[in-house]
DNA sequence: CCCGTGATTCCAGAATTGTCGAATTATCAG
DNA sequence: CTGATAATTCGACAATTCTGGAATCACGGG
């Protein structure tokens, strides 16, 4: 992963929407949600919706795949993994990251 | 971390010249690195680069110490490192975000 | 074909962000 | 004080982003 693609992936989720939105996608796995769904949680108007997922989309960060009347939305988990081995190898301090019980508590 | 403060550091990072900039601070470590070098680094007016260091501040993502005639710059490597456990646990698909060797080579 | 539902596209205005020269502040040396 | 260097603040403009209503497209059922 070069500069550009992470600040490109960065400023995308540096929007409150869409990183909620992200997440979403992610929490729900291979399956994807549908953009419906996505609606109900962020209840945002749709129009906006549509644009802050178009964003992701070109992003690269998402995938959308028609299925009938409903457009499935999945995560890219594969970039988002790069993203993420990307800040720690060059944009945190290096030590471990993964005390997942350490954050609840903090 | 909650998910404003994340998507505010994310949008921060969200800039290729202070994306740069931050992983310079954080390549520089604890002894940071004067504005003047980030300058010379980033090849930007110095009015912009001071734009940008401001966000980074405000971001709580950097901090700036006056050292004589020389303002140090360093970064927050808490916060850094909170930002990344927060998209690990929230937006990573969990799987080994550790393998620094692979990054390389992919 | 017609209707309802899911979702996008279009459009336009508001708001934010990025850029950088000029002026200014801060500090130190002589 | 004067001059030089480091860096910020000011101000103004360009560019981008965000937002959401209205119109449109896509699909399936009757």
């Amino acid at each position: 992963m070069d500069i550009e693609t992470a600040s490109k992936c960065l400023s995308e989720l540096g929007n409150p929407h869409r990183l909620e939105a992200f997440r979403l996608l992610i929490k729900a796995g291979p399956e994807g949600v549908s953009v419906g769904d996505i609606q109900r949680h962020l209840n945002i108007p749709k129009s906006t919706l549509s644009h802050h997922i178009s964003h992701l989309v070109w992003a690269g960060l998402a995938r959308q795949e028609r299925e009938g009347r409903v457009l499935r939305c999945t995560a890219n988990f594969e970039l988002a993994d790069q993203l993420v081995a990307y800040l720690c190898a060059e944009c945190c301090s290096g030590l471990d990251v993964v005390p997942m019980e350490e954050q609840e508590g903090a």
